[in-house]
This record gives structure tokens, C-alpha cells and sequence, in this order.
DNA sequence: GTCGCGATTTGCT
DNA sequence: GCAAATCGCGACA
């Protein structure tokens, strides 16, 4: 069995957490092969209470509630009508924030059907992650569903920070945090439209 | 109550 | 390259 990330992991800034996740593991529950599907966080984005593009900038109403709850919880929102994005709650009680999941690399698999993980509308969809099933599970402790543990820590020097992606107010936010050269991450820099 | 749009993905032109 | 799919939530009446 592997560790669990402590408890400290999650009391640190969100910046810091969506950083630091890179390279740490996502044990998710497969129903149909009876077993945890195993994958390495290989993209995420960072969202605070202050950034215009965060949704709990508008305060704890609706689903942002969840961001206000206490760090270490899952925030599965449901958007564009059909897809679900996967994000762990950050900051103290009472604070909202979160960091998104963008892409994982399945590391095992015990169904060995391909799993599209680069992207995080596809990511939720290939580890049946829906809001419903999903949303306030606590990832930072062992649970039947879906929950995170320690795998290993990514030297700075391999770790890409640039802007989001999809947003339409505060592009300019350099939070976005890749691993360099992996193939499973959802965009590349060439790719992304020029500004 | 109604309107517009979004932290996306896919398929067609 | 671009638009469709499709629904929850916030803004406004």
C-alpha cells in the first residue's frame, strides 16, 4: 500500500499544491475490472478566491460551496452541458480555492483498455469521475472511490509554467504547471493559439 | 422566469 | 478551422 500525501501537503498554498502534485498518484476505483486503476498527475492548474477565473471569486454559492470546504476534498463540477472536471479543494475552511486536474498518465491498468487521460473533461470521463459519484470525496485519505497518494517529486528544472487554459478572464495568470516533455499533457505550448 | 455562457471535446467542412 | 452538443448557474426582469 502506498502512503498517503500528509496532511501538511494540503495546508500549503494553493500555487505550491498544484506544483507539487505533478508526478504524486491518483488511485481511482474501476467497478467493471474490481480494482484501482493507478495514474500519475501530469497537469493541473492552480484557482484562488481572488483570481476573476476561479468560481469561487463570486463567493460560496452554488457549487462553489464545496471550494470553501476543507482542503484535501474533491470539486467535481459539470460543464458545457456533458463533460466533468476533476479538482482537489485547497486553502483553510472558509477559504475557497482548488487545484484542476488537466491530465494523467495511467501507470497501472488493470483493465488494459486504452484510457484517454490528457485533458480534463476526457480524464473524468475514462475514470467514470461524474459530480454525483464523485464530488467532496475525501482524496486526502483512503476511500472506497478515488483518492491520492505519494509517488515521487519532480525536480523544478522538469516542470513547465505557463498560462491556462479555456479561461476568458485573467489569462495573463502563470498557473499552469506541466511535466516537460510528457506526452500526455492536454496542450502543448505550439499548439496553443497566438495572442 | 428567461437569457447567455462556460476551467471541453468531437466531428464535419 | 469551426461549430455543435447540452445543462447548471449567475445576472437581470
Amino acid at each position: 500500500m502506498k502512503n498517503l500525501l500528509p496532511n501538511y501537503f494540503f495546508e500549503q498554498d494553493t500555487l505550491t499544491i498544484a506544483k507539487s502534485l505533478l508526478g504524486q498518484h491518483l488511485f481511482s476505483w474501476d467497478e467493471k475490472a474490481q480494482a484501482f486503476i493507478i495514474c500519475r498527475i501530469i497537469e493541473t492548474e492552480a484557482y484562488t478566491q481572488e483570481d476573476p477565473a476561479c468560481h469561487a471569486y463570486k463567493g460560496p454559492t452554488g457549487r462553489a460551496k464545496t471550494l470553501f470546504k476543507a482542503p484535501g476534498l474533491a470539486y467535481v463540477y459539470f460543464i458545457y452541458g456533458m463533460y466533468h472536471c476533476l479538482n482537489v479543494v485547497t486553502e483553510p475552511l472558509g477559504t475557497g480555492g482548488a487545484v484542476l486536474f488537466r491530465a494523467l498518465e495511467p501507470i497501472y491498468n488493470p483493465t488494459e483498455q486504452e484510457l484517454k487521460t490528457n485533458g480534463p473533461g476526457r480524464l473524468c470521463k475514462a475514470l467514470n469521475i461524474t459530480k454525483a459519484t464523485h464530488n467532496e470525496l475525501p482524496l486526502n485519505q483512503i476511500n472506497p472511490q478515488l483518492y491520492l497518494a505519494q509517488g515521487e517529486n519532480i525536480p523544478a528544472k522538469d516542470i513547465v509554467t505557463t498560462t491556462r487554459i479555456g479561461i476568458s478572464v485573467a489569462q495573463d495568470y502563470p498557473w499552469r504547471f506541466y511535466l516537460k516533455d510528457n506526452p500526455w499533457v492536454s496542450v502543448t505550448e505550439k499548439q496553443r493559439k497566438p495572442k
